[in-house]
DNA sequence: GATGAATGAGATTTCATTCAT
DNA sequence: TATGAATGAAATCTCATTCAT
């Protein structure tokens, strides 16, 4: 057994509940499948984590804050706002791209599912969407956006199609090659900021 | 005990699943849960449906078909394409208006339920998808929809937002008065036929 | 499998907990210990009770319970309190007598048992030494015993003796005969009435 | 960390063990409490002891051999026999006077406890009995003592009375007093020699 | 001696499903 | 059809003990 660190050891066992969780989902993963998965005994799982749901809490927490602090350093630059969604649509987008297990983990099993651990980060979740709410709000005071439309209805509706697009792939109904990732960043903006309609 | 129709009795118990399906999730609903809110005796979920996933898979179904149907009808008409869609918006929109707690569940535990039961249902929803990306593409045909963003990718994005909505009235985080809802089909076709910028 | 009314059944799991209890102790038998001796499945153990502690909770208050009618019955008579206490004396022996593996588990896993059961059950453990006490106290008014002993002291005492001499049957120290039994009662009430001591 | 012999480590090591099954009770307290109590690493408490029930043992042997030692010092005098039996009760009650965390522990986890402990030190309380029988045989002998109740059932009822007093005093059921410790040892020995009905 | 991470064998409890009536 | 008792296969979590350093 290689000498590991608590924070190597914790973080093997994150990873290895990475992949068993985009695998089989959480309700379907026991917590004998990530101790197997890390190649650690099965008790070392509760050395660490108080239990199956706290380690899905920390893998969420984790890339979540990492997408709090891309938001909010997409907001602190001088770029126009549509450059500022584009940066959030494209952090987004990268995180599915080089870790896809990680973000369907996410996705499917916290973002989306109201009842269980939704309602549990239902807080952090809706400060990602205050802080875009703020990059779309003072697009609306430059005269960029239109003023018609909530402010914070409409970072639902960006956020909304970032995680449909995600879904997509996950599901395997769109293509997930590297052109398409570099596409679907523009895409994004294009469709949310100028929209479908030809004028 | 009234004397019912065995259809009568089917109802009874699917209507009785939704709102605990609803309120508790379906992993944390059990079949005496069920059972208990139909007023009915335990066995006799078992008499009716083949396990608690068949009950959800039967509610899930009955509502979807009629999507599917509706998605057509409105694709049938002669209106333009930006009104297909608004009819469309409008149908989600009013599904969740009129019957919030079956919606939350489909939602919830089928649609954004990659794992369990979304692998079941996917070629249901992708017809949806499919179906929405016809009216797109016909739009696009008739060059009132830009035809530089894929028809199924619009409507992956079109149908995003609709469920990113009615997440953000299941998790309490925007207004669910009716003029809320009167006001969001609108809002939902506006923003993604004419864009949030101003030109 | 008979079809016993569920009044049986929980009889037939309780009487197969008191065997298992006795044998190998509360904390060594498993509830599928408890189902074995009782030859039902596992899981009806948990259809008739809400733990193994509950079993053990059950089998006490019903026993208890036939106590504190006895202490009531005994003291309710019009005999000399002597008496009344050799009649509670005959009663918990003869409980030994006739059940002594429920009497053990009694003793061993509540009665005796400070930290988990007894504090549970303290209450009503004490309910008994206070009608102990009642019937010492009533024997002081009468001129019949000493009172400079106090009558809840004295209680205690009195239940100490049998409970010891309980004991001494469960560990197999003292012989544990029919003659025994016969006149364990009489030697248990001279003891505390009378004393060790010649005069 | 201070330096300690081995022997003040397994003292520390026992002292703490004593506060938390006095607090806990042996089958509630982890290994991890008496290591945290006794402020030493996990690991050593293996090192000092076999087992987590050895440590009971061993605080039980301890005091045990004193109270044996107590009773043969208490035969050896020359005082009259119901003199001894008091130099003996005194002996136990000021046991727990002065610790009465370890009598709690000892009387609730080993004496009383029946299956586990109790059969494991069966002949080495039942030593105690037997040392006390020989001083009641003794007064019969002496004509001090009646001779119609068995010396070993006397002894076994004498350390009954004594038991339970203590047992009240663990939970808290009769006052604890410095007055109290005082009296009870005249009270316990009146009680079990005159009796307490009047003559 | 001292440390505390690592191990893994249970034990309790849950609950979907079956089945006898 | 209707009932709810019966079944037993998991799944989580605990924790005494071991062991490498």
């Amino acid at each position: 057994m290689a000498r590991e660190t608590a924070v190597e050891r914790r973080r093997q066992i994150l990873d290895a509940a990475v992949r068993v969780f985009a695998r089989q989902g959480f309700h379907s993963t026991r917590v004998a499948d990530i101790a197997d998965e890390a190649e650690v005994a099965y008790g070392l799982v509760y050395h660490y984590f108080d239990s199956k749901e706290n380690v899905l809490d920390e893998l969420f927490r984790q890339r979540w804050s990492l997408l709090i602090e891309a938001i909010k350093g997409a907001d602190a630059s001088s770029r126009p706002p549509p450059d500022k969604l584009g940066t959030v649509a494209g952090f987004i987008i990268d995180s599915y791209r080089y870790d896809p297990e990680l973000m369907k983990v996410i996705i499917v099993e916290v973002t989306r599912a109201a009842n269980s651990f939704g309602q549990t980060h239902l807080e952090q979740i809706n400060e990602a969407y205050r802080l875009i709410a703020q990059i779309v709000s003072e697009g609306q005071k430059d005269g960029v956006f239109r003023r018609d439309v909530d402010a914070y209805f409409a970072s639902m509706t960006f956020y909304g199609v970032i995680e449909q697009l995600l879904s997509g792939w996950i599901f395997g109904l769109i293509p997930a090659g590297e052109a398409d990732f570099e596409g679907a960043r523009d895409l994004v903006v294009t469709t949310i900021c100028d929209g479908l309609a030809l004028r």
